[in-house]
Order: structure tokens, then C-alpha cells, then sequence
DNA sequence: TCCATTTACATAGCACGCTATGTTATTTAG
DNA sequence: CTAAATAACATAGCGTGCTATGTAAATGGA
């Protein structure tokens, strides 16, 4: 048996960063499916409820609050300038400075998206407990924290 | 207060699809840079783990121990042939499929690679009890599960 | 046997994440 | 006030994920 050749050798099944990224695609896969009809992609579902929450944020605040790379919500931001969720407006204070304001099409879903994700959270955490639900939710913003901190080791 | 006006509306740090999706690019951040130095990309070194393991893999029995789509595996075992890691042989049993053959740079660098993936999922876990962290990975497979079986709401 | 179906893989096209680097406007030092 | 440094954003290039679709080799049924 190959199995035995590399005794434990990397059990992915119980790596935690395998599992990380499984459930997280998993997690894309149905917000995706269910945002799709509204028009929208999971990238810019998330930029939408920073300016559902706060219409006219520039794109470093962006960067900040959802912790991207500036370049991936440049990129991110261009994909909804086209698909005319967001228009950009030069700042007034800042030249190089853009403030991103929600569009109509973009004000119009937010309850049907929103709605659409709260549907996922449920789905995926339905068979859990509220305590197991809390204590999940608790040791994910743990290990965030471990790996945000980890400039060395 | 921009917060008030939408009371609740939708707390991303504790919605566990965006918990789960920072995680996963903190893991995916801290492999990648432990393993460059190898020459290894994380989908490589996932897919070298498999044929670690056994050898001579076809990509059909790769995507479903790996869970990503065949066109995904497609594209990364390119890349892999491309970088020198596996060379592709012609099935003796069937002429549409291939297995996948490591080389002897892909055997030298398992150790320091599962040395590495394995320093990540440490620096995650730290500051957690060995209790939490059984409980949290007996989590994600809990919701992993949920997900994957999820073909309705 | 022959044709339809299925199976294994490839390709096209896109979203989104990253690093690295360029451009322009603002700030700061002297 | 001007030159250097910084800050905000854009662009290039790539990895990895997905869906949709194409191609060629089995397979199965008539």
C-alpha cells in the first residue's frame, strides 16, 4: 500500500491550511451561484457592502477594509465600472484620489445579495450548533490574527 | 454614523464566508513564500503531495483526490510539466489517459517542501490549544461536508 | 460491426488573488 | 520655492480557480 510508504507523512485531510482553502472555495462556489443572476461576482459583492455602508469610499479605504492587494481592487474596481455597478469621481481634496459612488443598478440589489448571502452562511453552517457555530467563528479570527502577526517564523 | 444606518445589515468579520476566505489567502500567502524558494507554487506542491504519495497518477484520480475541476488540474500539471516537476507517459491501458511521473527534482525537494507546508499550518495554530485546534479542523470537514452536499438551498 | 454515447483530456475565456513596477499628484526637507 | 520623497492609483504578468466547449479514444447497444 502507497499509503504506508509515507506514513503521515501530510494527512491533507487534516492540514489545516488544505481545508482552509477547500472550504473557502466552497464558500465562493455557492455565493457565486447565487449572486450570479443578480449580476454580480463574489469580488464585488464584498466592495459593494463597504459602499452599501458607506457610499463615496476611495479605493485605499477599500484596500483597507476588505485586505487586498491595492492592485486586485484596482482591478476589481474596473470590472464594476464596466459592468456599471460603481462610477468613479476625481477627489476633491486629492487629486490622485478617486471616490467610488454606487450606481443605481448597484443600490437596487443589495437586499437580494445581501439576502443571497446570509443563504450561504446558513447552508454551510446548518448541522452546527449556535455554540459550535460562535466557537467556529471565534477560532477562524484567532488564526487570522496568528498569520496577520506572523512577520517571522 | 454610517454604521447606524444600516443596523446589522451584514458584519463581515463574522460572516464565515468572508472569515473563511481571508484565511485561505493568509495560508495560501504563507506557502507560497516558504516554498518559492523550491521552486514550488502552491497547486504544484498540493498535486506533488498526491503523487508523493503514489506515483504514476492519472489526471482524472488527481482531480478527485485534490477536489478541483479537471480543467483547473489540466492547467496546473502544464505548468508542472513545464517547470520540470512531472513528465506526462501515454496510459498503457487506455490512449485518452496519462499518468503522471515525478522527476528527480520533484523527489528532492519533498522534504523541505512538507517541512514548509507543515511551519505554516504551525504558525496558524499557535496561541491555539491542541483542543481547539482538533476542534476547529473537526469544523471545517463539518462545514466542508455540508458544502459539498448542499445541491439544494 | 457500426454508430451513438461516454470518458479523458485540452482549450478558451474570465474572476481574482498576488508581486513588481510605472505614473502622477501631493508632501516634505532644505 | 524647489527637489526629493511619499502616496494613490494603474498596468503587466502570472497562478489558480471556475464554466463552457472541443477532440479523440474507449465502450456499448443495435
Amino acid at each position: 500500500m502507497q499509503v504506508l510508504n509515507n506514513l503521515m507523512a501530510f494527512d491533507k485531510m487534516n492540514s489545516a491550511g488544505f481545508l482552509a482553502n477547500l472550504m473557502a472555495r466552497l464558500f465562493a462556489r455557492g455565493l457565486q451561484q447565487r449572486i450570479k443572476p443578480l449580476g454580480l461576482a463574489p469580488a464585488q459583492f464584498m466592495t459593494l457592502l463597504e459602499l452599501w455602508n458607506e457610499d463615496g469610499l476611495t479605493q485605499k479605504e477599500l484596500v483597507s477594509r476588505l485586505d487586498v492587494e491595492q492592485a486586485t481592487m484596482a482591478n476589481t474596481i474596473t470590472r464594476m465600472v464596466r459592468d456599471g455597478l460603481i462610477e468613479r469621481r476625481t477627489h476633491p481634496d486629492d487629486g490622485r484620489a478617486q471616490s467610488l459612488h454606487l450606481t443605481q443598478k448597484a443600490k437596487a440589489v443589495e437586499h437580494d445579495a445581501v439576502t443571497a448571502a446570509k443563504g450561504v452562511n446558513q447552508a454551510a453552517f446548518r448541522a452546527l450548533s449556535a455554540e459550535e457555530q460562535k466557537q467556529f467563528k471565534e477560532l477562524m479570527r484567532k488564526v487570522i490574527g496568528n498569520m496577520k502577526n506572523e512577520t517571522r517564523l
